[in-house]
DNA sequence: AATAAACTTGCATTATATTTCAAAATCTTC
DNA sequence: GAAGATTTTGAAATATAATGCAAGTTTATT
């Protein structure tokens, strides 16, 4: 085995696990747990991986742009800032879609009652709404996806293929000049028709997600009219996005 | 188990629960409470969570993730007791339909995952269940009706039209011989739809309920198969209610 | 003020890291 | 293709960090 194969494969396991330790990797590469660690030492100078107690652990875990209830207290700075400049971005009384992820519920927290309609499948962004009667909050029908409080199925779909609205605050996994993926494959039929809904669609990425693909394919960069992230993300892709044509807002 | 996992449950716990005690956080990472201390202390540091006497609380109580909960607290134990008394009712892997009253979300509390299927137009309802894999929670679409976190409008009673449940635990704003009244016109048409869509019927009222004629007609007595009310209803209307055929439990 | 529970501190134990060194593998150079 | 230099590797020795336990101290409650 060479040493960089090796190196490349403690990567790309870890990427599987998000943590190992020592041993699993030392017996997965076959390798004493010395060699290990030295390879380790070497990717988290290549800021790769992290080193901790015991092992090792993804830089940035993937951090399920979905999931509420892992209470993601990741880029929780960045995805505040970029929620204020989505914001920022409606104008008021125009009727709004909000998508199901975290950065999508920030900025609905940032709306305030700019608009005069909100469509969801959001429970968060659902109750967030709920006790405001000045802006009329239209939920969708479908299932509760356990744990992340979408709404997904048929019926999400359906309700929303009915609906128009001004402009679309969408999120998702990841992001390449291939275009937008998502992790949840539920959920891209519904975001699918989002899409199809919205006059104008914000994605709201932060940097983690650039250069990031995630399972499923939801749409092709052309589709989107502007991109909000926060300063960190990486400026050559940011370059060749604004080549394609597609406005890149740089919050904070 | 890996100290930066560890603490990572930690915090996730403590979402669910907003307090957890030492021993509990102990028990449930498996390693001393000595190091759980020294966890927690790390974790406040971090602004995760605040340290108390005998264990941790969550900084910021559920701000507006999934704490649209119902706030009448008028007959709180009365509905308490109904709710547990309409669980009783509902056998195991039914299809149950849940109404948007108070007195019908107390049920859902004590309804555990007794239910496969719970069909609801009832935000707090569906945050009840939205952590919880299960049971399969399908919520209608519509408009949030503000403050009651109701959905209402064409495409809950679409969404509800479609669909087939085998009990229906229903709300309303009052009963006399003549039958079902409620307020609020909104609901008529989607209690219908639910009324349509269930094979037996469950009304949850409290005594408050009874003698009581509100706006809008619902249904006739004969629609229902059975009324779960408290121990104070008024002994006459519920003989007559009994010699109409209709079934009546008294909780508590 | 008394009491019990919970907290802090210091220390022994264990687990994990780093350093060091010799053997093995690889690369140079002739 | 072989002798020597260089790098890489594995294992032991040493250092550091994490954990659990028990002492005494503080805090809440009656």
């Amino acid at each position: 085995m060479q040493a960089e194969e090796r190196q490349f494969l403690i990567e790309q396991h870890l990427q599987k696990v998000e943590f190992a330790s020592l041993e699993e990797l030392s017996e997965r590469v076959d390798v004493s747990v010395s060699t290990v660690r030295r390879d380790l030492t070497l990717l988290e100078a290549k800021g790769a991986l992290r080193r901790t107690h015991g092992g090792a652990r993804l830089v940035s875990p993937k951090s399920d742009e979905f999931a509420f209830t892992a209470r993601d207290t990741h880029q929780l700075d960045e995805k505040e800032v970029i929620g204020e400049a989505v914001a920022a971005l409606i104008h008021p009384n125009q009727g709004v879609i909000i998508d199901a992820g975290t950065t999508a519920y920030h900025a609905a927290k940032y709306l305030g009652e700019k608009a005069s309609h909100v469509i969801t499948n959001s429970l968060p962004v659902a109750n967030h709404f709920g006790s405001d009667n000045s802006v009329e909050v239209l939920v969708t029908g479908g299932v509760i996806y356990p744990r992340l409080g979408v709404l997904v199925g048929p019926l999400a779909v359906e309700s929303l293929s009915g609906m128009h609205a001004d402009v679309a605050v969408m999120s998702a996994g990841g992001i390449t000049l291939d275009g937008i993926t998502n992790s949840h494959a539920l959920l891209i039929d519904i975001q699918q028709a989002m899409l199809k809904s919205a006059q104008q669609i914000i994605f709201c990425l932060d940097h983690t997600k650039f250069n990031r693909r995630s399972v499923s394919p939801l749409c092709g960069l052309d589709a989107i009219d502007i991109i909000v992230t926060d300063a960190q993300a990486p400026a050559e892709l940011i370059a060749e996005l604004k080549k394609t044509g597609t406005e890149v807002v740089i919050a904070g």
